[in-house]
DNA sequence: GCGACAG
DNA sequence: ATCTTGTCGC
């Protein structure tokens, strides 16, 4: 029988250009987070498999309250611009392992600053219905000026006439990061989120937790 | 055809 | 993503 992840290049194209459409940009009202969680995903090219971390931190001490991974082999291969279709299935089963479900979630890489309009945040944010960010080390689309040198300066991340999202300096002197809203969230409360929970360091906290928690369990999955 | 191209 | 040493700067 056909697995919901079994599909071709074109197949995935198509559903991007139908789901995008039930993408939202409006924070809900009385938007109140108190889970705030990142998510992570390594590569173990060992034995072929792909490691999803999900931490969730407080959203006002910024401190881990839950943690959860999950393993598996990629059910697709790596393809700018269809990223989603290899890194969400360990991931959904990651979340399916968590206690409490998030009110925000940030993810590695973008939302809808993607060509169809439908990154791996926004992909992530439509299944689990929960407010979404995507912020990326790296630009996939959009063009932009640089922002000012220090921390907060902002400028548009612009494609086809469209904001698709920020370039956002989160600290003082340090490359820039790519933010864009993922589903249910306005783009500027996605940036706003991004700052507040970037307070030291060039990436927000969840990303930096989850980047060390997923290789913990990388080591564990292993052995 | 050529260059770009999230992790 | 991952493979990898030293190096510059606070």
């Amino acid at each position: 029988m056909k697995h919901a992840w079994d599909l071709s290049e074109q197949e995935a194209i198509t559903l991007q250009q139908e789901w995008a459409g039930k993408v939202s940009l409006e924070t809900p009202e009385r938007f109140a987070v108190r889970r705030v969680a990142g998510v992570d995903v390594a590569y173990d090219k060992n034995d072929d498999r792909l490691i999803a971390a999900v931490v969730v931190l407080d959203a006002d001490t910024l401190e881990v309250t839950e943690t959860a991974s999950a393993s598996g082999k990629p059910s697709f291969p790596y393809i700018p611009g269809l990223f989603s279709f290899r890194e969400l299935p360990p991931v959904l089963e990651a979340f399916e392992r968590l206690e409490a479900m998030p009110d925000l979630i940030v993810c590695d890489g973008q939302g809808v600053a993607h060509p169809r309009r439908f990154g791996l945040a926004s992909h992530l944010g439509l299944l689990l219905d929960t407010p979404t960010i995507g912020c990326g080390k790296t630009r996939l689309i959009g063009e932009y000026e640089e922002p000012g040198d220090e921390r907060g300066s902002t400028s548009l991340l612009l494609d086809r006439g469209e904001t698709i999202g920020y370039c956002l300096r989160t600290q003082n002197g340090v490359k820039p990061v790519y933010v864009s809203a993922g589903h249910r969230i306005s783009q500027e409360d996605a940036c706003h989120w991004i700052l507040k929970l970037a307070p030291r360091y060039r990436l927000p906290e969840t990303t930096r937790q989850a980047d060390q928690w997923v290789k913990r369990a990388s080591a564990q999955w292993t052995s």
